[in-house]
DNA sequence: CTGGGGATGGGGCCC
DNA sequence: TGGGCCCCATCCCCA
C-alpha cells in the first residue's frame, strides 16, 4: 500500500451483508429495535421499518422513503394488514430478513397475493411462475397441473423459474396493474395506512397517520412489544415449520438483484421513476448501465495496456474493469451468486452457460479432447494440454529457489507458496535489474518462464489488474445459501462505491487487490496471470527475503 | 508435498 | 452491444 493515498481504499467485507441481515433477523425475533408492528387477523409481527421499506414498495411508499425525505417514515407504529394471510405475512417477513422464502405449497397463493399487495416483486414473480404463470395468480389449478414433485425437484424447478423471472422485465409492469384491495397499492403514493382506512381502533396499538411527525413514538411501541413477549411466538400463527414434506423452501439466491436480468438491459431505475414493484431490484440493476458509462470514461484506467476496441465496463462492486461487450453481466453474477444455468441432469448450477455446457459433457460422456499418445480423454482443452506435458516430460516451470521443475505453473505457484523449497535452495536468483550484478545466477536461466519486463512495476498497480481470483468463487466466499444476503450490501456498494472512488482509477485497482475473497486469505494469490508479472512478484518476494536475511 | 482432475472467472474472437 | 464459444490462468480438492 502506498501511503500516499489514504482514506480512499475500498475494502469490501463480503460477510458484512450476511451478518447484517442475520443480526437484523435476530433483532426482529427478539423485538429489539422494532419500530413497526404488522398485524394480520390478530397475529402481530414486530419488524423494522427500514427492512420493510427495503423489500417492499408498499412500505417504501408508506414511509415516504422514496420521496427523498430522509425522515424515514410517516410515523407508523402499527400497520394492519388483514388482507394478507398471517401465514403469508410470516413467510414474507421471513423472506425479508433471510432472503429465503419458506412456504407451504398450499400457501403459495396467499403468499403471492401478499407479495403483490406489499410490492415484493421478486416473490410475487416466483409464486406466479410456480403457480403456473399468466400473472393472474388465480392459478392454483395451474400448479396442480404439474406432476407430483419431490421437494428437491421443486426446488430445482423454482430455481429455473427464478431464472426466467430474472430475465423477464415486462411482466413487472403487468404486475403493477394488479388491483389491490383495501385502498392501498404500491402504485399509490398514498398508501392505505392504518389511519387512512377505518381500522385504527380495531387494534390496541395506536396508529399514526402519514402526516404525523416521523417519530415512531417508541415509547408506545416497545411496551407493546414487551407485551408480546417472544415475538416469534406471535409470528407463528399456525405455520408448519419444517423444511421438509410439503413445504417449499426457496433459497433465493438473489433476492434483491433477482430481477436484474443477466442482460443488464434495463434502465428502469430511471425511466420507471421507482414506480415499479420491487424497484429496489431495479435500482440495483441500474448500476451496470451507469457503470458502463463510467467504464467508458475510465477505460484508460489500465494505462498503456492493450485494450480491445470493445468498451470496458467497470464493476460497481469490485471496481474491476471488465473487458468485452456483454461481459459485465457475467461478471456481476460472481458477486450476486446468481447461477442461472442449471444442469437438467444433476441440478448443479452455474454462473455461465458455457460452463454448464462443459459440465454436461460429464453426463453425456463426451470428452472431446483426446490425447494422441494415449487413450486419455478430457473434458477441457487445458486438461489435455496439461496431460500432454506428461508425455513430453516437459517441466517448463522451475522453482527459482530450489530449481525443482513442474509441469504446471499452478503447481509451481503452490510450491512457492509453501516455501517448501527454502531449505533446498542453494542460491537466490535476483530479479532482473540486479541480474549479474552480484554474480548471481541469472534468474531466467533455469526458468522457462517468460522473460519479465525490465521495468519493475509497482505491485499495487500490477496486481490490481488481476482480480479474477479475488472476486472469483462466490460460492467459496459465500457458501451455501447465505450468498443471497449479500444483495443488500451490494446495492449499497453499487450506489456508493462508484461515487466514492470514481476519480481514483488507481484505487479501483487497489481495491481489487484488497477485496475479500480467496486472495485476501492467501499469502500471495497470484493475482495476475501474466507470467512476467508473476515472476516480478517472485523476484520481489525474494528480495524481501534477502532483506530479512541480510539483517 | 506432489500429481492430476475439475471448477471458476476473465479475455478474445466472432456473430 | 450482447451473447456464444473458446482459451487461459488460477484455484480447489483428492489420491
Amino acid at each position: 500500500m502506498s501511503p500516499g493515498e489514504d482514506g480512499l481504499i475500498g475494502i469490501p467485507f463480503p460477510e458484512h451483508s450476511n451478518e447484517l441481515l442475520s443480526h437484523l433477523n435476530d433483532q426482529r425475533r427478539t423485538g429489539l429495535l422494532c419500530d413497526l408492528t404488522l398485524t394480520s387477523r390478530g397475529a402481530r409481527y414486530p419488524t423494522h421499518r427500514s427492512v420493510m421499506a427495503a423489500v417492499s414498495l408498499y412500505f417504501r411508499r408508506l414511509f415516504g422513503a422514496e420521496e427523498g425525505g430522509g425522515e424515514g417514515g410517516g410515523g407508523f407504529s402499527v400497520c394492519q394488514l388483514d388482507c394478507v394471510a398471517p401465514d403469508a405475512l410470516d413467510a414474507l417477513l421471513e423472506f425479508a430478513y433471510t432472503a429465503t422464502l419458506t412456504i407451504p405449497s398450499s400457501g403459495m397463493r396467499d403468499v403471492l397475493r401478499g407479495a403483490q399487495l406489499l410490492g415484493i416483486q421478486c416473490v410475487a414473480d416466483a409464486c406466479r411462475d410456480i403457480l403456473g404463470e399468466t400473472g393472474e395468480a388465480e392459478g392454483e389449478t395451474a400448479g396442480e397441473q404439474r406432476p407430483p414433485q419431490t421437494t428437491s425437484e421443486r426446488t430445482v424447478e423454482i430455481a429455473n423459474v427464478v431464472e426466467k423471472i430474472s430475465r423477464r422485465k415486462t411482466d413487472r409492469k403487468k404486475v403493477k396493474k394488479v388491483g389491490l384491495p383495501h385502498n392501498f397499492s404500491p402504485l399509490n403514493p398514498l398508501p392505505a395506512s392504518p389511519a387512512s382506512h377505518p381500522s385504527p381502533a380495531s387494534d390496541s396499538f395506536r396508529s399514526l397517520p402519514p402526516t404525523q411527525p416521523p417519530s415512531p413514538e417508541p415509547e408506545e411501541l416497545h411496551p407493546k412489544l414487551g407485551q408480546n413477549g417472544d415475538p416469534r411466538a406471535i409470528r407463528e400463527p399456525g405455520r408448519g415449520a419444517t423444511l421438509n414434506g410439503g413445504l417449499l423452501h426457496w433459497a433465493q439466491e438473489r433476492p434483491l438483484i433477482a430481477h436484474q436480468p443477466p442482460t443488464q438491459n434495463d434502465k428502469l431505475s430511471e425511466d420507471d421513476d421507482m414506480e415499479g414493484l420491487g424497484d429496489d431490484m431495479m435500482r440495483s440493476s441500474s448500476f451496470p448501465s451507469s457503470v458502463a458509462d463510467r467504464g467508458a470514461a475510465t477505460s484508460v484506467a489500465g494505462g498503456g495496456r492493450k485494450r480491445k476496441s470493445q468498451t470496458p465496463q467497470q464493476c460497481p462492486v469490485c471496481q474491476k474493469i471488465i473487458h468485452g461487450a456483454g461481459k459485465l453481466p457475467r461478471h456481476m453474477r460472481t458477486h450476486t451468486g446468481e447461477k442461472p444455468f442449471q444442469c437438467s441432469a444433476c441440478g448443479v448450477r452455474f454462473t455461465r452457460n458455457d460452463k454448464l455446457k462443459i459440465h454436461m459433457r460429464k453426463h453425456t460422456g463426451e470428452r472431446p479432447y483426446t490425447c494422441s499418445h494415449c487413450p486419455a480423454r478430457f473434458l477441457h482443452s487445458y486438461d489435455l494440454k496439461n496431460h500432454l506435458s506428461l508425455h513430453s516430460g516437459a517441466r517448463p516451470f522451475e522453482c527459482p529457489l530450489c530449481h525443482k521443475a513442474f509441469a504446471r505453473e499452478d503447481h509451481l505457484q503452490r510450491h512457492r507458496k509453501g516455501h517448501s523449497c527454502l531449505e533446498l535452495r542453494t542460491r537466490r536468483p535476483r530479479r532482473g535489474p540486479e541480474l549479474g550484478e552480484d554474480g548471481g545466477e541469472k534468474e531466467g536461466s533455469p526458468l522457462s518462464l517468460q522473460a519479465h519486463p525490465s521495468v519493475f512495476h509497482p505491485r499495487s498497480v500490477l496486481e490490481g489488474g488481476g482480480g479474477s481470483g479475488s472476486i472469483g468463487g462466490p460460492s467459496l466466499i459465500f457458501p451455501g445459501g447465505i450468498d443471497r444476503e449479500r444483495s443488500l450490501a451490494l446495492q449499497a456498494l453499487a450506489q456508493l462505491a462508484p461515487q466514492r472512488l470514481a476519480g481514483y482509477p488507481e484505487l479501483f485497482l487497489r481495491g481489487l487487490d484488497m477485496q475479500g475473497g480467496r486472495d485476501s486469505e492467501r499469502e500471495d494469490p497470484g493475482g495476475t496471470r501474466s507470467p512476467a508479472l508473476q515472476h516480478d512478484r517472485w523476484a520481489d518476494d525474494m528480495e524481501d527475503e534477502e532483506v530479512e536475511e541480510g539483517e
